[in-house]
DNA sequence: ATATCGATTATCT
DNA sequence: GATAATCGATATG
């Protein structure tokens, strides 16, 4: 018995949020403590749990972020108070989950990059299109932004700026009891600029962390 | 195994 | 009009 009750899928829903004050913080931080989490979704009846492996900063004044420039109808909520969710579309195609960080008028968020599925696997395939017994490897659920968006459903329209400390949400996430687990930074994916600063959290050696070629 | 490319649209210049 | 915090498919060694 060495998994704490807790970490059973039958009593995830009942897992508080993380609370305002964990996200009100440098991303730096929050984005390294947020590895190891559980990323947990109330659908109707249904319960998609995931735990965090892959993250990336996104800092006040920080070139790569789209809050650099300036508070946008878009970005507005990363300017906001802390710990809501901030959902934006890209390349036409798909959508990436941040959660806001830094007290309200700072802006500052983490980018949630990879998960490993712990319940609602079903659910997560159905979302990205696939049936379970069809997946051969998990990873194709939820290793990369628009890969885990897909899975849990997580739209801008349906998402953007929703509470993520709120025992009401539908969208949080909290601490299962998991121990802390082994944090490795390197450079963040897919940006030009800022590219070279090692604000990517990655927990070290786990086979959902995105980039690594799939079969 | 790595490299390159097309899809497709909200947002900003 | 250009760009983008991606993904999946195709091409090539």
């Amino acid at each position: 018995m060495t998994e704490p009750e807790t970490s059973l899928p039958g009593n995830l829903r009942k897992l508080a949020p993380l609370p305002r004050d964990f996200y009100d913080r440098d991303p730096r931080r929050v984005a390294r403590e947020l590895l190891g989490k559980v990323l947990l979704r109330r659908d109707g009846r249904k319960l998609l749990a995931g735990r965090i492996v892959e993250v990336e900063a996104y800092l006040a004044n920080d070139p790569a972020a789209h809050s650099f420039a300036g508070r946008t109808e878009r970005n507005a909520v990363l300017w906001g108070p802390p710990g809501h969710s901030y959902v934006y579309f890209i390349y036409g195609n798909h959508y990436c989950f941040n959660v806001s960080c830094l007290p309200d008028g700072e802006a500052g968020g983490v980018l949630f990059r990879g998960l490993e599925p712990v319940a609602g696997m079903e659910e997560m395939a159905r979302g990205r299109g696939l049936s379970l017994d069809r997946v051969t490897d998990l990873r194709t659920l939820t290793s990369g932004p628009g890969r885990l968006a897909e899975a849990f459903g997580i739209t801008r329209e349906r998402d953007n700026e929703k509470d993520l400390t709120s025992p009401r949400s539908d969208l949080w996430i909290a601490n299962d009891g998991a121990p802390r687990p082994r944090v490795k930074l390197t450079p963040r994916i897919g940006i030009t600029k800022a590219a070279e600063r090692p604000l990517r959290f990655i927990v070290a050696g786990n086979r959902y962390v995105s980039g690594r070629k799939i079969l």
